[in-house]
DNA sequence: CGGGGACCTGAACGAAACGTGAACGCGTGC
DNA sequence: GCACGCGTTCACGTTTCGTTCAGGTCCCCG
């Protein structure tokens, strides 16, 4: 398979070198540019499968980068960088798309596994995931698919239920599953993650599936 | 298996307990120390699988301790603690050869998410730990599986059936298990141990073990 | 062969984790 | 303004875990 390729836009010198060399660790091709200028027109003509943009560009917010970009038909995934004072904007920025956002300053690994996570979830949106037994996830219209029946599911259920499905049968742990539904920094109630699951369980029983949701007590859950 | 080891260095008395009691809660061996010279001294020689390190130490940088662990050969990822959360600051922490970066205060969640983040990307990742004619200790699910059968296990359960795997043929003494198995400090009524080796003696026969737990009268116990 | 200590086991109970129905706040579209 | 969907939280019931206790069994030693 040939390497996934990510287009960065970054002003400050060090973070850029130190990003494209961690991204390139990881196996990606990496297209970095310093202005947004540069980002709209290196990647309008040429798009890459992700985009990682700083907000706080010298000469464009990150966010018009974004949308220039989509107005020339770019549809891939966007990771934003922003400073530590997020506004709530940005958080409703994530809920209604499926974007993602880190605030500075972040983790090297961090930033690597919601990158691949964005893939995953953009990969999937090509080929919907076969749960087998005739279950099928399909990112397009968000929603869950047996034979003849068909259950729509929120974002948030949604991105729950995908962690789950990526490493079916294992058990992903309570914080991975967090951690994969939410934006970094985001604090949700312990219980919140409980009751999402129990949502997905009935879901799952209403298109008779034969796959459920089993819980690892102290640990996590496993899709089997 | 053997639990992967975690190697602390945190000044700061509190917060060093909460983060060791946290660790070992999620199935880590953790060896604490209180300042950089001490972790120097006791990682050089036995280097741990991951190293969680405070920048602020009282008699070192974290960043130096880190610099010397590595020139004395130490390559385990690196996680920075700091209080600081300047630009320069996170940089340098990835220049001295830091693989990730949390501000305090954060989550301890945060913190448990990334620790395993580093060590699955590192390799050390948590695989089955074979106990030899078809059985093997699953930490992913916390269960003991055989050929068709398989039990779970609770985490304490797996804790003291890990320990007795690590050294499966020796006989592991008490006092041994009980480190293993309870944050450090712990007082455990001496009876609580014996309680669990018979719900593990009940659980490997439930999938018919061709292994038992041998009691060594006066001294301890061991996996056959 | 008898006593005592170490170990085993089933039962019981408080505490913590988990499940679930209902309610609340907040945007969005009508 | 109103209804609706979504995300979140709360309150409470249920299950499971960790621990202790009581009483039994086994082994070693005198």
């Amino acid at each position: 398979m040939q390497a996934e390729r990510i287009g960065l836009c970054e002003d400050d010198g060090d973070l850029r070198l130190v990003l494209t060399r961690a991204l390139r660790a990881e196996g990606f091709e990496v297209r970095a540019t310093m202005t947004g200028h540069e980002a709209v027109e290196a990647f309008s003509t040429a798009p890459p499968d992700l985009l990682v943009l700083d907000i706080g560009l010298p000469d464009a917010d990150g966010r018009d980068v974004c949308q220039a970009l989509r107005s020339h038909g770019v549809q891939v995934p966007v990771l934003f960088l922003t400073a530590r004072d997020a506004l709530p904007d940005r958080l409703s920025g994530f809920h209604a798309g499926g974007d993602d956002y880190l605030t500075k300053p972040f983790a090297l690994a961090e930033l690597i596994v919601r990158v691949q996570a964005l893939l995953r979830r953009a990969g999937v949106a090509d080929a919907p995931v076969e749960l087998g037994e005739g279950l099928r996830l399909d990112p397009a219209a968000h929603a869950l698919c047996a034979q003849e029946r068909s259950e729509s599911l929120t974002p948030t259920e949604f991105r729950i239920l995908a962690a789950l499905a990526a490493r079916a049968g294992d058990v992903v742990r309570r914080a991975e599953l967090t951690a994969a539904a939410w934006p970094q920094g985001a604090i949700v109630h312990a219980n919140t993650l409980d009751t999402y699951i129990g949502r997905l369980r009935r879901k799952l029983e209403v298109v008779e599936s034969t796959q459920g949701i089993e819980t690892v007590r102290g640990v996590g859950y496993a899709l089997r």
